[in-house]
DNA sequence: CGTGTAAGGAATTCTGACACG
DNA sequence: CGTGTAAGGAATTCTGACACG
């Protein structure tokens, strides 16, 4: 829906963009830290969302960090964003019914 | 700077975001209604912005109007904005001194 | 005028592999 | 593990032209 979710570039301007190789930005692919979709005819096609990942994923492989240690990282963000997301509808539970009280 | 003003998409993604061919794409650009840059191949950029604007051609090309038409239709809306900014502007000027009077 | 199409060539991307470390 | 590279093939795009209208 959004733009920055749009998958639309071709891996060369991403590799402009982000100022990572081809074979770089492929092998985080290969690692699962991006998942661009493909045209019928099989180009990877990625999205401004994609290219902000690969930014950062950048400035944690220069970090001297491993690809496996930057995806589980990812999972603990997910996690932590899902927690907090759980505590905001009880919390928001909790005060309708204190209302009702 | 914007994400949508940035050209990254090559012509068969913008065919497929506006249902449009790749002919009518080129020629649209042929004639002065969109201006996509260039990689150093020669391929075609485009940026959301473009798609957008050849949704909206598309619109009044379906509605009969002929290209020249279109392409006069966005100098008299640009003439138009241009004003606007500019009695904006002179509207702040006479504030500002009308409250050192 | 606006658009489809076949033609030939060039740019872009793809995969799997070898290399280094 | 992460990345460079040469290899061969396939997908994508480009231009100029002919066609129709």
């Amino acid at each position: 829906m959004d733009y920055k979710e749009k998958k639309v570039m071709t891996i060369g301007i991403v590799s402009e963009l982000t100022g990572l190789s081809e074979r770089q930005i492929r092998y985080y692919e290969v690692r699962g830290l991006i998942t661009p979709s493909r045209s019928n005819g099989g180009t990877r096609k990625f999205s401004f969302s994609d290219v902000e990942k690969l930014v950062d994923i950048a400035n944690k492989m220069e970090d001297g960090l491993q690809t496996f240690e930057i995806k589980e990282m990812e999972r603990r963000k997910r996690r932590k964003e899902e927690e907090a997301k759980r505590r905001m509808i009880r919390g928001q539970i909790n005060a309708a019914f204190r209302l009702r009280e």
